[in-house]
DNA sequence: GAGTGGTCTAGACCACAGC
DNA sequence: CTGTGGTCTAGACCACTCG
């Protein structure tokens, strides 16, 4: 009922109706409106500030970071830096591992980015990211020389994409030749392969994403308190 | 203020106070119970069964399993087995990681079990499991012959422990030669290293887990749909 | 049919934000 | 001071389960 809102025209940190119009609009009863909004504020799709109103939810927030965030370093607070970025289309999805994933048809463009992450002076990530040019117009030129650390807060920003849910699927590789020349590690030494599909409001991919990181200082955090 | 009645003294899979019970015990109105007893249910502390009653939740459900149970194979269903089990006892908590991640006092005993799993007649992981004694009397005799795949729910039946939430940290790790007559791999080759904590109702630490899991044929799945 | 949870209503009062 | 969300009340009616 109130995703409709969210289709319309309210962008992500906008202030929402408040609790009493909702349900003058819809006709149903105070109590019925904060139950619906409790769900929405559940999956983070809404934010209550108590006196001030309620809010569309925004990625550029810390919390809304570390739900999508999961490498965190052994000690010591992070110091991430971007290194490499590289733009690419490509116009062949379909029988791809990538257009699966994004559950595109056989001839949709994806857009194929590539890059590198830094912990302090030390690369260890390598990325592949992959996104359906239909959702992203003009993706290379609105990029430009920026070099976004927080991807999802570019999408919302520049395009309107939402990254509500994902899946992450998490194995242990060895180097190859190729990845060790960009990441700070020797040949056949174990990576963590991570492979995640993001999902935007309605459930639909928006992005799929290959990373490879090394993991003697730092882990992947899985936490459900 | 329902915690205070789980402390108390029923058993898993028990059925709970009826909602109108609830309130006329805490003199608060109907509608405040169903919040207080739906945040349980968020929890999973309490499952609700319309027509039938509330009840608290129980380990052996399909469902439990699922959120603790992160390796998965690629395609085909898993035929879960353990192959291995051994018991031991130990009195030396205090400066080992395995004391520290569960929060023990210096001379505090320590169980340990070591187990392998296996998955369609290749073994795939190897664990070794941490308890505070204190909370698992008679572990070794009460455990017998017996094998069971899901710990937790032998906790629960046992001893009345009750894994509410975890931690869990994941690395890649090199197989050591130890590792690779356990579990089958070569020496050097990358497995799945999961370190995980898991907390009871009130947040104590109950266990402490270390497993090493190939996963050529397998992944860890993070899923927040 | 009796008892349970599931959903909803139309109010009340409080805590907090911002002018 | 006004408007917002936060919490609570005391009912109502429905859907489901089980004897």
């Amino acid at each position: 009922m109130l995703q409709r809102i969210l289709y319309g025209k309210l962008r992500r940190g906008d202030a929402f109706d408040t609790e009493g119009r909702l349900a003058a609009q819809f006709g149903v009863s105070l109590g019925t409106v904060r139950k619906a909004v409790d769900e929405l504020v559940a999956q983070n799709v809404l934010v209550r500030h108590q006196g001030r109103g309620t809010f569309i939810a925004t990625h550029d927030s810390t919390a809304a970071a570390r739900l999508h965030f999961h490498v965190v370093g052994r000690g010591r607070t992070p110091g991430v830096a971007v290194f490499r970025q590289a733009v690419e289309r490509r116009n062949q999805a379909g029988e791809s591992k990538q257009g699966k994933n994004l559950k595109l048809s056989l001839r949709a463009s994806v857009i194929e980015m590539r890059r590198t992450k830094s912990w302090a002076d030390e690369s260890i990530m390598f990325e592949r990211v992959y996104l359906p040019a239909r959702l992203f117009p003009n993706f290379k030129r609105r990029l430009g020389q920026a070099r976004p650390v927080l991807l999802y807060e570019f999408y919302e920003q520049e395009f309107g994409v939402s990254v509500m849910n994902f899946d992450e699927r998490i194995r242990a590789v060895a180097a190859t030749k190729a990845d060790s020349e960009l990441i700070d590690c020797a040949p056949g030494c174990a990576l963590l392969e991570i492979e995640r599909t993001a999902y935007g409001y309605d459930g639909t991919p928006v992005e799929f994403r290959i990373s490879r990181c090394e993991t003697r200082r730092r882990y992947y955090l899985h936490s459900r308190r």
